[in-house]
DNA sequence: ATGAAAGCGCTAACAT
DNA sequence: ATGTTAGCGCTTTCAT
C-alpha cells in the first residue's frame, strides 16, 4: 500500500514549514534556491508524491478531464479517446473515461458523475437532445465531440466535404446514378454526410437514390445491399465503414463483382477497410487529432472562460483504393 | 459552471448540522427516518452532489480504479476496457484510463502518476520486468489482467488452452506439418501460447515448425507468409488475428488459396475476422468477461487484505470458421 | 438521534 | 524568503 508521506513528512524532514514545501512544489520562485534543492531533494527521496485530492480541494481545479463516449467498441470512439489520453498526458491531466452504451439517460448521468471529478468533460457524438446538453454545460465546462451546438465548444470532423469528395470521385469516374445509403436519420453524423451530399449532388446533375435509413452496421449493410441493387444505380455510397463491410459481403455472395459491376465507398476509415478485398474506398475521419483538438478546447476554455466559443473543424480526406471504378 | 452546493448548504435549509446530512447519506440507519426523508429531500431539490475528493481525503478512498493499457486502438484493449468500465460503473466507481503507447517506462510512470487518485490499478499486459511490477504493486493496489506472476492478484485467459484447440482442431483435420509464427519472444501471451503449442505438439507427434518472432501486425504477417509456405506446411497457426489477416492478404496476392492449399488461424477474434473473405478460423479470447473480472479481483482485494490472492483463469474458445479444412 | 469539533493533505492569505 | 493560520468539503469521534 501506499507509504502516504505527506507534506508535512517533508516539511520536518527538511526543516522548513509545510508553506515552503508547497512553494517549492508549486512556485518555484517564492522560496530560495538552496532551500528549494534541499526541499526537493527530501521531496524525491521519500518519494512523495503531493494528494491531488487534497490539492484540489483548494484549488478548484481537479486536474482531471473526462470524457464520455456511446461505445468503447466502436475504433472511431478509441481512436478519440487515444487522442484525448495523448494530449491529456502532455497538460499532465488524467483521463476519466465512461461507456454510455449508447443509452442517453446513461450518458447524462454519467456526466454529472464526472462534472465533480474534473474540470471539464468531453461528451463525444452525444444522443440527448440539445435541451439537455445544455443544462449539462450548466453543471460542467463542457466540449461537444462530432456535434455542434450554439454557444457550445466543439471539436468537429468534416464529414461533409468528405461525402462531397466521394461524390466528386466517383462522378469523375463517370457515375450517373447513386444511392446512399442513410444510418440513423436522427444522428448529426448522418446529417451533415446528407449536407455534403445535396451539395455534390447539385453540382453535377446526378439522380440520387436516398436509401434507408439502416442500421449503421454490418447486418445493415447486409440488408441494404439487395435493395440498392434492384435500384439499378451504378455506385453505393455507405453511411460508414462497416455498413459497407456488409454490402461488400452480401454482394460478393450474390456474385456481383466490385468494382467491375458497381462501385462501394464506406466513411470513417476503420483499419480493416484497409485489409479486406478489395481494399475499400473510404474517407479518413482524424478521430485522433479529433480527440487532442477537444482537449485543447477545453483547456482553452478553462483558461479563459470569457473567450469566444470555438468550434473548430478538421479536414476529412478520400481514401481512394480498389472499391471504385468506371461503371460497366 | 457547477453551482457547487455544498454539505453545509443542504444543512442549512434542512435545519439539521452537517453531521446529520452526512449521515443520512453515508449511515441512513444512524437518523431517524422523518429527519432522513427532510435531509435527502432537500439535497434532492438542491441537486446536491458530495464532493467525492473530500470524501476521499477523509476515508482514504477515492471510489476510483485506475487502467493502464499499451495501446487503446488495439481492439483487444478496448474490449478489456468496456469490460471494466462495466463493472465499475454496477460497483459506482469511476475509471482512469492511461494508455502507455507499449512504452514501458511510461506505463511505470502511469501508474504511479495515477496511485494518488484511485483505490487500485489494472495493469494489463505490462512490458515492464517482473521487479517494476513488484514495485508497483508496493506502491498501490495492483491486479494484473493478462501476465501472471506470483503473488499479484490476476485476471487471465487460458490463452494455452486456445492453442492447444487449434491444434486438435488442425490434427483432426488431417495436418502433420504446422507452422506457428511467434509473436514478440518477451510477452507473456506468446509464451503462453507456445505452452500450449507444446503440449498439443507432444500429445499428436505432428511436425512444428517454429517461425519468428514477426510483429505481432499486418505486417508482420505479410512476411512471414512466404516463410511459412517455403517449409511445406499444411498449415499456419499465427500469433495473433491481425498477423493471420496479414498472411490471408500475402497468400492471395500469391494465388495460394486458403484453405485449399493451406489452412490458417488467427487469435483473438477480433470483430473483422469475422468479416474478412474467407472469414477466419481463430480462439475467441474473452476480454469483455476479463476486465470485469479484474474489477471484481481488485475490489475483492481491497474489501479484504489478507484474504489469498486469486488468479482467476477464464476459458478460451476455438472458433471454427472457412479458413481451415483438410490438407490438400 | 443529533450536534460540536477535530482533522484528512493541501494552498493561500497574512504576517514577519 | 519563510512561517502561521485559516480554511477547502467532508466524515467521524465524542459529547449530549
Amino acid at each position: 500500500m501506499s507509504v502516504a508521506v505527506t507534506i508535512r513528512d517533508v516539511a520536518r524532514q527538511a526543516q522548513v514549514s509545510v508553506a515552503t514545501v508547497s512553494r517549492a512544489l508549486t512556485s518555484p520562485d517564492l522560496v530560495r534556491a538552496t532551500t528549494r534543492e534541499r526541499v526537493l531533494a527530501v521531496a524525491a527521496d521519500l518519494g512523495y508524491q503531493p494528494n491531488l485530492a487534497a490539492r484540489g480541494l483548494i484549488t478548484g481545479k481537479t486536474g482531471n478531464i473526462g470524457i464520455v463516449v456511446p461505445d468503447l467498441n466502436n475504433p472511431f470512439f478509441t481512436g478519440v479517446l487515444k487522442g484525448v489520453q495523448n494530449q491529456a498526458r502532455l497538460a499532465s491531466h488524467a483521463v476519466f473515461v465512461a461507456d454510455s452504451d449508447e443509452d442517453p439517460a446513461a450518458e447524462e448521468q454519467l456526466v454529472r458523475a464526472m462534472a465533480k471529478q474534473v474540470d471539464g468533460v468531453i461528451l463525444c457524438s452525444p444522443g440527448i437532445d440539445e435541451q439537455q446538453v445544455r443544462e449539462l454545460a450548466e453543471s460542467t465546462t463542457l466540449v461537444l465531440l462530432n456535434r455542434r451546438m450554439r454557444g457550445v465548444p466543439a471539436a468537429l470532423m468534416n464529414s461533409g466535404s468528405g461525402l462531397r469528395q466521394v461524390i466528386d470521385h466517383l462522378v469523375a469516374l463517370g457515375h450517373h446514378r447513386i444511392a446512399y445509403l442513410n444510418g440513423p436519420r436522427t444522428s448529426w453524423s448522418n446529417k451533415e454526410r446528407r449536407r455534403g451530399l445535396r451539395i455534390a449532388v447539385q453540382r453535377h446533375d446526378v439522380d440520387l437514390v436516398d436509401m434507408g435509413p439502416f442500421p449503421p452496421r454490418y447486418e445493415g449493410g447486409l440488408q441494404a445491399a439487395d435493395l440498392a441493387m434492384a435500384e439499378n444505380v451504378t455506385a453505393i455510397v455507405a453511411y460508414n465503414d462497416i455498413m459497407a463491410l456488409g454490402v461488400l459481403a452480401r454482394l460478393r455472395d450474390r456474385g456481383v463483382r466490385v468494382p467491375d459491376d458497381v462501385s462501394l465507398t464506406g466513411f470513417d476509415d476503420l483499419m480493416f477497410g484497409a485489409l479486406c478485398q478489395p481494399p475499400l474506398t473510404t474517407v479518413a475521419m482524424p478521430v485522433v487529432p479529433a480527440g487532442r483538438l477537444a482537449v485543447d478546447l477545453l483547456l482553452d476554455r478553462l483558461a479563459n472562460r470569457d473567450a469566444e466559443v470555438r468550434q473548430d473543424e478538421l479536414d476529412t480526406q478520400l481514401i481512394v483504393r480498389a472499391t471504385t471504378a468506371p461503371p460497366a
